[in-house]
DNA sequence: TTGTATGCGTTATCAG
DNA sequence: CTGATAACGCATACAA
C-alpha cells in the first residue's frame, strides 16, 4: 500500500479509502481514485488479509469441524455448506475431528485463535461443558446433526419424522413384523428409531451393538440361526442395514421368499437388490441452507436469541419397492 | 500480554518469551517464567494467531484445495493428507472447488492472502499459466492426483500401472471382450485407461462422456439397445462405472449371466453385487504419505529442486470374484 | 536475564 | 476531500 501511495503521491490513507470501496471511497475525488486503482493494477497489489483481520476483527470466514470427512454423508453436506455460505461472502475453513475426541477439543482450541467469525460444529463431544471450556463465549457457534443439550443454536433432523416415514413405507406393502439390529441405546437418535419402529410393528427379534458392519452381520447371522422369519429387515443405521445384507445369501434363499427392508440414510445400488427397499433419508441440502439461516442472524450486531431448527426428512425406494406399490 | 506483564510486574517481551517456550525461553529466570505461566492460566491467555502470523510470516497452516468434497475418494484423501499435516504440527485449510474452474481460481486468488505457508491441489485448471496467474511465486505448491504440465511438485499414481493391473484382473477370470464408458478423451488419465484396455481386449463398444453418473447411464442403455453382450463392462472413473450399475436391472437379466465388472476407484459396498468385481484402485494413504514427503522440503529454507513423485497402485475385489479365482 | 523500541499491513480517529 | 498518527497483538534487534 505505501508502494501505491508513493506511485501515486498521495498516503497510505487515501489508499486504503480507495481499496475498500463502497461508502467510503465514494469520498475521494474520482480523479485520485482511478490513479490509485491504476497503480494498484499496475503493482499487482494483493491485500493482506491477515492484517485486516487483525484490525477490523472481521475474517469472513467460517470454520467447519466435522466428525468425519472420509464420510461421504459429511463430504456433501461441507460441500453444500461451503457453496450456501460462499454466495454470502465467507470463504469456509473445513477441518476434520476424524472421530478423535481429542482432535476435536485440539480444534475447538486452535480455531477461534485463528480469527473466524463462527463456528459450525458437528460435535463428537455430548455435554456443553467442552464448547464454554474452550471456545470464547462471544464466538457465534451452530450445532449440525447432533443436538447438544443447552445449545440453542442448532440444526438437525426431524428423527421421529424420519423414522414414522419409514414404518408409514413399510406398512403400506404390508409389514407386520419386523427384525432389527438397532445402534447402541445411549445414542439418542438411535434410541428414538427403534422406540418408534417397535410401537409401529411386532417385533420378533432385535440385536444391539456399535454401529458398524460386523454388528449387523452378528445380527443377520442370529436372526437365520433362530429361524426368525419377519416381514422386514430393519438397521438403525446404513452400516449395520449394510451388515445384515452382507450376510444374506440372497441366491440362497430365492428371490420370491425375500423379506423387506428398511434403511436409514441412503443405501446405495439399492435398485440392484431383488427386494424392496425403503430408506429414510436426511435432506442435506436442506439441512445445509438452515445452517446457514440459522447463522446469519448470530454474524449480525444484535443476535437474536436463537432458536433450535429442525429440517424435514425425505424417502427413497428401490425399483423392487415402487413396483410393489404401481408407482 | 500486556495484561499478564501487568500482573507479573515484567514486560511484554519477557511474557513474549516466555509463552515463545523452546530456547528462547530457557534464557529467562526460571522465577519469572513460572510466573508468567501462572498468570497466562489464571486469565485465560489465548495468542491471537493472526498477530502471530503476521509479524513471522508463518502461519503452520496448509491449504487444501480439492476439486470435489462431495467425492468420498477426495474425503479420504483429505482426511489422510489432514492427519498426515497434524502430525507434523501443521493444521490444514480445506477449500472445495466443486469442479467449477471459477471457485478454483478464486480460491487460488484468496487462499495466499489468507497467509497459508503451503498449498496442496487437486487442479481442474490444465495449465500451469492459471497458477502463475494467482500464486505468488514464492508460494510452495504441490499438485495432486493429476499433473500439470511444468509443475515439477506434483505427486500422482501410476496411471499404467492402475490399467494394466486391471486388466491382468479381468483376464484372470476369463474375460475378452469388453464395453466400456469412457471419461472425456482430453483428461489424460481417461485417456490412458482407455488405450490401455483397448490394447488388451476386443472392445465390442465404447460410449464416451462426461465423467458422471448420468454418462455411464447413457453408455449402458445404449448396450442393452443394441444388444451387446460383452464378458465384462468397464467405466474408467467411478461414477461412470456407478451409472452403469444404475441403468443395470439385475432381476430382469437373472444373476448366472451377469457380466463382470472393472472399476476404476473403489466401488461402495461391491459385496452387495452378485457378479464378480475388480476394482483399479489408487493408493490414498500412499498418495497422502508422498504429498507430505514432496511439500516438507518445500517449506525449509532451502528447498531443493521438487521431482514429481509417481505412486505405485492397488487392487480391490468382491466376493464373487474371489470366489470364481478361488481365494 | 530483562526492558525498550520498532515494525508486520491494515483500518480508524482526528485534524485540517 | 485528504494526510498524519495511533492501534490491532505479537516477535525481535538492540540495549542495558
Amino acid at each position: 500500500m505505501s508502494d501505491i501511495a508513493r506511485e501515486t503521491s498521495t498516503s497510505v490513507s487515501t489508499v486504503s479509502r480507495v481499496l475498500a470501496g463502497g461508502a467510503v471511497s465514494k469520498r475521494i475525488s474520482k480523479e485520485t481514485r482511478e490513479k490509485v486503482h491504476e497503480a494498484a493494477k499496475r503493482l499487482g497489489y494483493r491485500p493482506n488479509l491477515l492484517a485486516r483481520s487483525l484490525r477490523t476483527r472481521r475474517s469472513n470466514t467460517v470454520a467447519l469441524l466435522v466428525s468425519d470427512i472420509a464420510n461421504p454423508w459429511f463430504g456433501q453436506l461441507a460441500s453444500t455448506i461451503e457453496k450456501n455460505l460462499h454466495d454470502k461472502g465467507y470463504s469456509l475453513f473445513l477441518c476434520n475431528s476424524a472421530e478423535d475426541l481429542k482432535r476435536e477439543s485440539e480444534y475447538l482450541h486452535l480455531l477461534p485463535q485463528k480469527g473466524i467469525d463462527a463456528l459450525i460444529l458437528v460435535p463428537l463431544l455430548k455435554s456443553k461443558k467442552v464448547l464454554q471450556q474452550h471456545l470464547p463465549p462471544t464466538l457465534p457457534v451452530v450445532v449440525v446433526d447432533r443436538p447438544v443439550q443447552g445449545v440453542n443454536s442448532s440444526v438437525s433432523s426431524d428423527q421421529d419424522m424420519l423414522a414414522n416415514q419409514l414404518a408409514d413405507s413399510l406398512a403400506k406393502i404390508g409389514v407386520k413384523k419386523i427384525a432389527m439390529a438397532n445402534g447402541p441405546a445411549h445414542v439418542s437418535s438411535h434410541r428414538r428409531r427403534a422406540e418408534i419402529l417397535t410401537q409401529r410393528f411386532e417385533v420378533l427379534a432385535a440385536f444391539e451393538g456399535p454401529s458398524k458392519r460386523e454388528t449387523g452381520q452378528a445380527a443377520m447371522k442370529e436372526f437365520v440361526a433362530k429361524g426368525i422369519k419377519p416381514d422386514a429387515f430393519v438397521g438403525t443405521n446404513l452400516f449395520l442395514t449394510i451388515g445384515m445384507l452382507d450376510e444374506l445369501n440372497i441366491p440362497a434363499i430365492g428371490q420370491q421368499m425375500l423379506p423387506a427392508f428398511g434403511c436409514f440414510d441412503q443405501l446405495p445400488f439399492h435398485d440392484l437388490l431383488p427386494m424392496p427397499v425403503a430408506c429414510a433419508i436426511q435432506d442435506i441440502a436442506g439441512l445445509a441452507d438452515a445452517v446457514v439461516r440459522e447463522l446469519m442472524p448470530l454474524l449480525q450486531p444484535n443476535a437474536p436469541e436463537p432458536v433450535p431448527m429442525v429440517v424435514p426428512t425425505l424417502m427413497s425406494y428401490n425399483r423392487a419397492y415402487l413396483a410393489k406399490t404401481g408407482g
